[in-house]
DNA sequence: TTGAAAGCGATACCAA
DNA sequence: TTGGTATCGCTTTCAA
């Protein structure tokens, strides 16, 4: 009203400083204030002031000043996946999500797409978060936990297949996938066994250790088949098969497995007589194919689990580098194998 | 080596301070040097002197110290959804972060889960971003919208179904796929048609326009048809559907109408002739079945495209409050209508 | 070509 | 019970 001419100047952004202003305090009062401040009396009508002040100017702290102030901060940075991780690992993600917000974290997942790993951990660094929890899209090496750990990070938690030196190396052994599945084909008498790795970047993580763990199954021949995930790329293997001379695979999980069964029984291929198939992850969708899809059923540890971890790590920093297996699976047996 | 001392009190995060320290120089040289300032012309010896010492220190600015002495972030804040969105929309997602990250934004995946509309918007509002894109899971307010703005959003993107005051509404209309699924399956000769609604949370935002743009379809009846995304639910509803006088069903997307597809066929329905079934989305998945799932093929925009309109709304704030329809679809017809 | 110093916003210590 | 003020790390203007 006072000011009749207001170009599309962006008002200035209300800081405690105009809240005290306003409520005819001191910024001091108002901090005390709008922290609840225990160690200090304010009398109530003092707070009201401040708090209609507050409400009027609609004055939100700044994050950054705080944190600035405070030296360090609550964010838990999540590097997020450039890749489709599927229904399971989503709903472990948005448990340990929801898990760290009631433990007063501010999750701040962090797109690392294109980035490799020393400019990721450059930029996650910048924001000083006080724990880093790698799952595996980025492989960290040492040198970048020390960089992580000397912008602060009291926790740098990994969650590849492979152990971090310096990071409090949470392993949850994709290994344990690909041996389950190999075991449940060797058990049901196959020897010439498959095993699908998808060509799409970005899962190696995830299909490297299947493969190792699949080829450290004892009475088995393992043999790796590099697959996109795609119609032509599973006929293109579908019909190079009978060549092959293998009698199960193993398709890295459920989705590469109802793509591939597809394309064999396409092929005139008998599933599970002539070729037994296995996936993994036990989605919903594999019951609805017939035959119903064989499957290896993954246990991830619960969100709440690991987000306490991570608030154990947070206070306590000591060096507690161990080697954890969060990780469990088991095959299920259906049709197609 | 000089300390013997050494417990486990973290060791101070180096600042700029220090880089001039060790190189011998002032912090404003450091500065200069390390942002490549062209106003500033710095000797080249004086240059590696600083480079050398940030190198060896492991100096990593801090992101809320430059934002607070800026005035402003970079950041583009991007609500998480906690619900599984389906290939789709990642991929999109990813695409739109990498755009992003291209024009030098900082995109933080923030996610708001259990939280309500206000209590989001002001924990947004705390980290200051310059940009809030949001994908619908919360439904922003009027008053959240300023709440925001306020706080020095130039942008607020919203994708919801319908547009809010104040924001620079971009709208990606559902109700247009709910259109296109109903139009197609009347154009087939059907004239009953149910909608499944899923039961799960947060999908209202993309369900209720669904259901809505069937609706708007003329020429047949419509029935909503509340389900869960699991056998049960979707066996459950099989089993009452010849009471249900319906002819054919639009079964939210795919993932959906792959579930009720096998319950109706298990039921001893014949699709498509004693009920024509059609999805969402396009899934590959969908092709694997027999019959052939029908689907309505959704087009999003691209993420360059989407992120140059952030782009630009950042660089002219001016309200450009208006209706963007950014979305197309179209339906398939495969072997189940 | 480089340095000294102000100031961004919030907090917490010390006085009053 | 409340206020003044130093401080966090960084950028940038003004002087030297």
């Amino acid at each position: 009203m006072s000011q009749s001419s207001k170009p599309p100047q962006p008002a200035p952004v209300p800081t405690s400083a105009d809240v005290a202003r306003l409520a005819g305090v001191s910024r001091a009062t108002v901090s005390y204030v709008l922290n609840n401040a225990e160690a200090v009396r304010i009398s109530e009508p003092t707070r009201r002031k401040v708090r209609r002040a507050a409400e009027e100017l609609g004055y939100v702290p700044h994050a950054a000043a705080r944190s600035l102030r405070a030296g360090h901060t609550r964010i838990v940075l999540l590097p997020t996946s450039h890749v489709p991780i599927g229904p399971l690992y989503s709903a472990f993600l948005n448990e340990l999500q929801w898990s760290l917000r009631r433990l007063d974290y501010t999750v701040v997942q962090y797109g690392s797409l294109g980035l490799s790993g020393d400019e990721a951990a450059r930029a996650w660094a910048e924001l000083r978060p006080v724990a880093v929890i790698s799952l595996g899209e980025i492989t960290l090496s040492a040198h970048n936990v020390a960089t992580l750990k000397r912008a602060g990070a009291r926790a740098v938690i990994t969650m590849g297949p492979v152990g971090v030196a310096g990071a409090h190396a949470l392993v949850m052994d994709q290994s344990e996938v690909g041996a389950r599945a190999a075991a449940h084909l060797v058990d049901l008498g196959h020897r010439r066994i498959g095993v699908v790795v998808p060509q799409e970047e970005g899962l190696e993580l995830f299909s490297t250790p299947r493969l190792e763990g699949a080829r450290s199954v004892a009475g088995a021949e393992i043999d790796a088949l590099p697959m996109a995930y795609s119609e032509e790329s599973a006929a293109a293997l579908a019909a190079r098969w009978r060549s092959l001379g293998l009698d199960a695979v193993f398709a890295y999980n459920d989705e590469y497995a109802m793509l591939l069964m597809r394309a064999l029984m396409d092929e005139g291929l008998r599933v599970p007589e002539d070729v037994a198939v296995v996936g993994a992850d036990d989605l919903l969708i594999g019951r609805l194919l017939r035959p119903r899809l064989s499957t290896v059923q993954i246990e991830l540890p619960t969100g709440d689990h690991l987000a306490e971890l991570v608030d154990r790590a947070v206070r306590e920093p000591g060096e507690i580098t161990q080697r954890q297996d969060l990780i469990s699976a088991v095959a299920v047996r259906r049709e197609s194998t």
